[in-house]
Formats: C-alpha cells, structure tokens, sequence
DNA sequence: CCGGCGGTTTGCATCGTTGTACGATCACCC
DNA sequence: GGGTGATCGTACAACGATGCAAACCGCCGG
C-alpha cells in the first residue's frame, strides 16, 4: 500500500516526527538528516495522505465551483479559469451542476458533499429574495453574477445594468429603433436577466423610444436552442424589428441562426448583439457583436477573495462587491455607428 | 464549530458511537432511540466530517477528471456528462486542465493531488508510447481517446478510424474528389488525430482517390482559431478543394468561417465536415454535418468502468476497451449523396 | 566541572470517524 | 421466577498526520 511517514522514517532511521518536520518544511532540521529523509521520500514515492493532514488540519484544500451547466459556454470558460486560478494557489476544484434550479441550488448550499471544500464559489440562477437565508452557511462563499440577493456575502460581478444600456445605445446610435431582446425571466428578481432588461429599457428612454413588450421575448436557461426558440416566436408575433439583442452570446447565436434560415439578412435586415463574448461569437457568420464581461478578470478575483476568507478564517472582513470592467466588441453582426 | 457525533451524542444522550450507528444505518437500533437521534442531528445541523471518514475508509468519494481544456466545447460536455454521471453514483468530481501538455499529463499521473480522489478518468493528448510507465499508478484509472498506449488499462473510447473513414466515404459519396483535412498532429503517434488520418486515407484509397498531403493541414490544439489558421494556410497554398474534413467540429467551424470570408460557398464550393456534433454544430450557418460519437455513453460508460474497479478493489478483472458506436449527422454544410 | 543555551529531534495527545469485542439489557419461555 | 438467547449500547483501538512541549545534544562561559 501507500508509504506513510512511519515507513519513510523506519527506512530513513529518524523518527516519524522528524519526517513530518521535513515535509513541512520545518527549519531546525540538520541538512544531513533532511537529505536522509529525502532520500527515503523518493525511494519510496511517499505522498501525504490528505484526508489525514484535512482532519488535523481542518483545511481540505480544495475549492468548490457551482455552476448551472458546463454544457453553456460561458459557463465552461469561467470554470477552465476558476481552476486555473486555483491551481495557482495550490488548490484544487471541485465542480458541481446546478441546472440553474432553483431547489438544487439550495440543497447544495446545505449539502455534506461541501465538507469536502473550504469554500464555494457559486453562480446562482434559480435563487429568490426569499432564499437568500440559505446564504447564512458556515464557510466561504463568493457569489458570481448579479447581486441577486440582500444579503451581506463577498460577491464578483460585472455592471449589467450599465452594460446592457451601452449595448442598447450602441444598436441606437447605429440607427436602430425596433429593438428586440431575448432573454427575458420573469422568474428572476434581481438577477441578469432583470438588470439586463432594465439596462435595454433605460437606453430606449434616454434615447426616445418607446418600450414595446411585443419585442421582448422570454428563455430561462440560456442556450442556443433557447434563442433559436425565442427567434421563432419573435418572428411568429409578426412584429416588425430591425434588431435583437440577446442576452447572452448563445441565445444570438442561436436567434441568428433562424434570422437568416427566415431569409433576413445579418446585419442589413436585421442586427444582432450578444453578451459574453465567447470564444465562438468570433467566428459565427457573421462574427457577433458583443459584450465583453471581464471573465477571466471575475474568475481570478473569484479565487483571490475567497482565499483571502479562507487566509483570514472568515468573518473579519466586511463582505465586498467586486465589478468587472466590460467592453462592447464591434463586429459584424452589428457594426457600430 | 461544525458538530461532531459527540455533540450529537450529547444532545441525544447516547453514546456518540450509537449516533455512528444511526448515521451508518445499522439495523440494530430501537427506533425510538433511532429517532432521538435523528432529531439531534437535524437540530444541530450535523454532517459528517468526511475528511475523518475518508482516513478511516481509505475512500474520499470523490473521482478526479482531466481534460485538456474545459474551453474546447467537446471537453466541457463531455465533463458534464462525467460529473452528473458521478453525481448520481454519489461521488463528487475533481476537474484538472492539463492543457495537452505532455509534461502536464505525466505530472498530473504522480500528483500528490490526486490523493484526494479514489481513481482518475484521464483524456491524454500529449502522452506519447514512451510515457506508456507513467500510466502505472497504484489507483484506478480509466483512459477516454484512442488507444494511444501499449499499456493494459481500462479504457473507453470510439472507433475513430472507422468513423474517419465512414465520414470521408460520406464525402466521397456525395461526389467530392479534393478533400482537404484540417487537424493533423504528427507529434501523436496513435492519437484521436493519426487515426483519423489513417480512416481518411483509407477511405481515399478505397475509393480510387489519390492522396495529396498539400490538402493536410496541421493544427496540434483544436480550437476554432486553429482551424481557422489552417483554413488559411490552405488557401494560401493555392491548391484546389472542393470539400473539408474537420479533425473535430470546432476546427470544422473555424474553417468554414474563413472559407466564407474568401468569399467560398458552403457547401456548393467547399462541402465542411465535422466531427463531434457539439451542440453549436446544429446552429452554425450552414448548420454543420459531423459525426456524432456518443460523447454521452462515453462519459458514463467511464464512469461506470471506474465504479466497477473501486468496487472490485482493483487489480482482479482484466483491463476492458469499450467502444461507442458512432453516427454521421448530415446537416447543410455536407448534403449526402 | 557544571549550568545553561541554541539548535535538533522525539513522544504524546489529538483531529472525527468506524470496526471489533464485549458488556448490558430485555423479552420470552419454561 | 430464573435461565436463555437475541438484541442493543458502549469502550477501545485504530486510520495518518500535525502541534506542543519536553528531551537530547554539543558547546560555551562562569
């Protein structure tokens, strides 16, 4: 079986303790002794056995991250950065699926499978106002995405409220009037969807325009079909638009997609802007037009803070609030003004 | 502080070894007892230190996944799969990046990380013949990719010659003759890339069509920048094509992308196929004929596999290569024959 | 020559849990 | 009412590692 530090230490003729002290990097050890131990270590490819170190220590050193789906792009970028920033710090990522469910999301928060992890980073969808007590949990929780709850917890997110309304500007200024988003949940209170919708409808204000609900049309999970779906329903409404904003990378695509099957072209008929920017809104036909939310940027900050909880053992602090920088990326799908 | 069965066990007044008991679901406790303690559990919010359990049982639950890069889509899929497929047997799932980076995947084999986790399901991309020793670990482990190792391990895949080959007869049958393929890797010895090669050589021969390496373009990552990299280096070499076989779908559509920048159509100048049926597959413009390879029997099929060889402790049954079966999804961008 | 003092090394208790062995209890039957 | 067996509860010893504090060593100064 695996070598324990007893082995280590029979072999190596010190006691297990002092085998201990050279793993751990203890000074006081003699250099002869520390060779000797070494040596031992290598020859018997001795590997600390962490749940033993996890129970003494109280540390597992290990993250988790909660996501809807893996299955969503952005979702997969953010979790390929999470981890990355992770290992950096020496840690280990633990990823768990939420399905944007509402009732998932907070089982996990209670879940024992948490006990395994020091902290979470969790990027709710399915949550309310009135969930947001399960927040109250014994470990280090970061939130992502829009502050969907009053809540005192640390929390990295991007200005969707601010980001939506340049978006929406940005299709203004180019000369667009009818403006069709997708995207819209009635479900969420205060998250992404809502603020994005509010951004949209603030743009058209200050810009004149009036706010037509015909244009808006709803998807609850944000994946292409959903924006294929929404498309068709748009186009089944017969309302005229000479633009789509979609609330997310995904749904564009996917709305793009039955724009131009429909015979509308991209983007003389028919603009269209997404949000993410996706590896993929490069390279659709045309290249979308999007925001860009800073992910990498939320993922990094993600990581640090809750290290900075785990470092400080939690409630010092105050919780803080964390807002990514974003860009529009003009291309074609919606060329700037 | 988190409670322990002691605390429960105070609560209750038991012994915390008969809150053991009912935690474990020994049969031989009075239900009354039983419910006590269950009421002290759910009152004191108990939940296992799994980390003391874990160094009791020699088992963490938990199973670890390594894959290239969750930004490529196939991956990040396919690591859904693999954790709802975990979540399910109870077990949570630990995701690496090794970035195909052989180095990376040799160190990941020896890493102290992954004492955390009872077995490895490893997707090796840069591991050639000569690192086949490092495959020998003292923990189960399953293999996802083509067979790339003379090594007896268990390991899950599909036929990738065959499947190559069956997509290039598509093309051929469809009445192309200057099939152009976008992936090749010679660092791969016997890698997803090399078969895929072989499958479209042998198609080509098979069908009287002579081979022209001018029509092979290289691409070691698959991203869709790769592809689209390679597309142009296609075009720049100034040789005819009248159809492009995509080593995966992502390059597939990186490819497509700069051939209907050069003012190409797809697919009446360049028939595109691709390979993974990813979910965008369907929504590109044309939407993308691939061949699917049953990413999700594979996932849980791995799954499974590590399951059976947890259970078993190891070493008994022989090490098993499953296959999943494959099928050519035709969609716009390669009408069949 | 001895006490004291860094610098090293070691022994012991402990983290929370489970398995084993045994002691206690109870119902039941004669 | 006492014996018996089945059933339940309890003490104790691990699992492998770390933190604390004591023991040990050689050496110096008094």
């Amino acid at each position: 079986m695996a070598a324990t530090l007893h082995d280590v230490a029979n072999l190596a003729g010190v006691s297990f303790k002092t085998v201990s002290n050279v793993v751990n990097g203890y000074p006081h050890v003699r250099p002869a002794t520390r060779e000797k131990v070494e040596r031992a270590i290598a020859e018997l490819g001795y590997k600390p056995n962490l749940s033993a170190r996890s129970l003494r220590s109280g540390r597992t050193g290990a993250i988790a991250l909660a996501v809807p789906e893996l299955n969503l792009s952005y979702f997969a970028e953010l979790a390929g950065f999470v981890i990355e920033a992770a290992e950096r710090a020496g840690l280990v990522t633990l990823v768990e699926q939420t399905g944007g469910d509402r009732a998932r999301e907070i089982a996990l928060l209670q879940s024992p499978r948490l006990r395994r992890t020091d902290g979470l980073i969790l990027s709710p969808l399915g949550m309310r106002q009135e969930d947001a007590g399960a927040l109250d949990v014994a470990f280090p929780l970061v939130l992502l995405g829009e502050r969907t709850f009053d809540w005192p917890s640390d929390h990295v997110t991007m200005d969707n409220l601010r980001a939506a309304r340049a978006a929406t500007e940005y299709l203004l200024a180019s000369g667009r009037r009818r403006i069709a988003v997708i995207g819209e949940n009635e479900d969420e209170v205060m998250g992404s969807a809502r603020l994005r919708l509010r951004g949209y409808r603030e743009a058209l204000e200050a810009g004149g325009v009036e706010y037509d609900e015909r244009l808006v049309a709803r998807a609850t999970l944000w994946h292409r079909a959903d924006g294929a779906r929404a498309m068709r329903e748009l186009l089944d409404r017969g309302v005229a638009f000479d633009a789509v904003f979609g609330f997310n990378d995904t749904l564009a695509l996917g709305a793009m997609r039955v724009l131009q099957e429909a015979g509308l072209r991209v983007p003389e008929d028919v603009a269209v802007l997404g949000f993410d920017n996706l590896d993929e809104a490069a390279y659709a036909i045309p290249s979308l037009t999007t925001v860009d939310p800073g992910r990498e940027w939320i993922a990094r900050t993600a990581v640090e803070t809750l290290l900075e909880r785990l470092r400080r053992g939690g409630g010092e602090a105050p919780p803080s609030t964390k807002l990514a920088d974003f860009t529009i990326v003009a291309r074609e799908s919606a060329p700037g003004a």
